[in-house]
DNA sequence: GAGTAAACGAGACGGTACGTCGAGTCTTTTC
DNA sequence: GAAAAGACTCGACGTACCGTCTCGTTTACTC
């Protein structure tokens, strides 16, 4: 049949789902939540005025969605705009550049905030976590992990490389700076992470000169 | 600066300070905020709950402190029971060993959550997060300084290390393995980042045998 | 009429109302404030303890009264036991008998002490004013109205006598007494009252013999 | 100065009173009290404002004025600026006169909003109530009651005349529409009121030309 | 088509906690 | 040695949202 087809495509795990008859309702809560995510934030963020801006009733929201956190999750993991690496083929350059675009989305853009306003649910709530790193993290990850991917298949890197572990370094260093330690997060920063991870190189203040 | 100076500078951050006369409900509010912390944790914390337990107004608590994160921040500054890093002068032990106890921290003791808890906050409230730094941070990171400083005298570290890079490498690795990435944080993770920071070896998937 | 027609209508001035879907809620409220008040007086009265005592979340109080002297009105508005005026056909018993009707209310029952209770706000706020004209004052007023009209038409009383006023000067004289002078309020004073609104005899002092 | 004068000039008890040794406090007590009373006006008048304006520590105030209330009296009972009624010795002008008085001190000034005020208190504090009459009243009632006795030196009035009931008819029939009934209080009200007195006239509805 | 069951909007409900205000008391410091 | 300054405990304020729960009312699928 056709039409389940284009169904299909539609907002995810809704495939032949007899319920969401209303796909509107669905599609206005998300909406409502993304905007009212970069306009207040995620903190000031209540079931309630998403509710009130998408027009639909509070029990709506909760059939379907969990708590807040879990609302979040799923607006933010929609919004796929950010641009696609631009793959050069050179290791280095290509690490760089997704070391920098951590440091961007992070540091930089509203969404990144997400992470650390997230961060206590999701240590709370297993359920969370799980939703997050499946609609969040492994899509951008993924692209990293391509990358790797071909420089170990260029012998640019060792076959057993632990490829989560790597990025968990540098971008568990950025997001350490930009939350906990305050220190600064900049080009230098990304330039001392890859030398680590590719040279071995422990960071060293740079000089002046 | 005379003796009795220094004494007085104990009360932190209340020096000449003519305010806090009445210290008991000050200690009582603390000691209510660290026991309630512990029972209940930090987002089921209230201050409503502070002070029924310490048995004062709700209005003395905000009195002297803006918000629930920043109570938060004052009495876990107090917990400073961690045992002391057992120094062989052996750096790799002894980085290990900073490792594995900011393992310990973050993954398993309560009060370890508190930065995922807090993470939303400090970012939102610069005053929060320097007290933050000053009140936690700087005085559990003085001490792995200590030991790198060492290091360096020895000549097992280049004199320009970037210190402060360094851990939060490690610190960030674990933070972010903890609460976002959920991959394992165990023994394999410290003695990989040793080996990363002192030996610039690569983290590899360790061999099944 | 019909069945349904008939059922609607029981919700207490809600005829068409829509909201009060609970009327339980509502029902509750005003039994408790009516229980307080007769309890600690209308001082002493808060909504909190009316919501405590109701069973019901303050929200809901505000939501139906717009202050803690509506909610009074409108509790003190629906205790009519008050024992109806015997009518005799008799003018002058008749308005005597108000007269100490008007005494025993203000002076000695305890929802006469709602009026000086009530005062300060009557005066603050007029739409509070208008509640209470028509809830407490119109009902109770109309009783003697009734009698007045009956003796204008025996032609005990002239056509355009002044039916308020009338009421305004005895009524009045009595607060004011209670309230303000403290003069005694007793049966000679509603002799004198009587004598002087049906007779035009100026009060005199009461000879002791 | 006469003797006599001395002691009974100044607020009652302070006379030789060795209390009261910074006479400032007590003066700008009473000062910032009145200034507030016509500002905000009693019901937002606070003890805290008071010793605020006034530069005083609350406990000062305290020290003196056992309540809000009496504090409020005593500082109204110095505002004696109202003009002496203009004595035209005959009866019913005067009495006139004193019924438009009362009228403009209750429905016009905003002094005489402070009766409706502090009508719960006064029920409720016998201490006030004297005060209160003391201070406030006896100075104002005193002066018509010299016009009544010599009305009645005239023979314009009976010998045994109720002089204070005579009163609380007229002033009562007037507060009683301010605050409660909410009739109109104009001249008209005060020309039925003398005629009633003096005539023994029932009030009559006005004919319309 | 009509019937029906769900999902819907609306928002009232019982609650919890918020952050503020003022009351009246108590303590410390100053003049 | 009184009184200023103001911190203290306490209680209530009115608000904001929570998550649950009726209410009618669509709406989409069955028969």
């Amino acid at each position: 049949m056709t039409i389940s087809g284009a169904s299909k495509e539609l907002p995810p795990a809704a495939a032949g789902d007899p319920r969401r008859r209303n796909a509107r309702a669905h599609e206005a809560i998300l909406v409502a939540t993304s905007e009212l995510l970069t306009e207040v934030g995620y903190a000031r963020l209540t079931i309630e005025g998403v509710a009130a801006r998408a027009g639909v009733g509070k029990a709506t929201v909760y059939r379907w969605w969990r708590s807040k956190a879990a609302l979040a999750v799923e607006a933010m993991s929609r919004r796929f705009d950010s641009p696609l690496p631009a793959e050069t083929g050179d290791l280095r350059q290509d690490l760089l550049d997704a070391v920098r675009r951590a440091i961007d989305g992070l540091a930089r853009s509203p969404e990144g905030a997400l992470i650390p306003a997230l961060a206590a649910d999701l240590m709370r709530d297993p359920t969370l976590a799980a939703q997050f790193r499946e609609q969040i993290l492994r899509p951008r990850r993924s692209r990293v992990i391509a990358i790797l991917r071909k420089a170990i298949d260029r012998g640019e890197l060792p076959a057993n490389v632990d490829v989560d572990l790597l990025m968990d370094v540098y971008v568990g260093a950025v997001l350490y700076r930009v939350v906990v330690s305050g220190e600064p997060v900049d080009e230098s920063l990304a330039e001392q992470l890859v030398s680590l991870l590719l040279d071995g190189k422990q960071p060293v203040i740079p000089s002046v000169d």
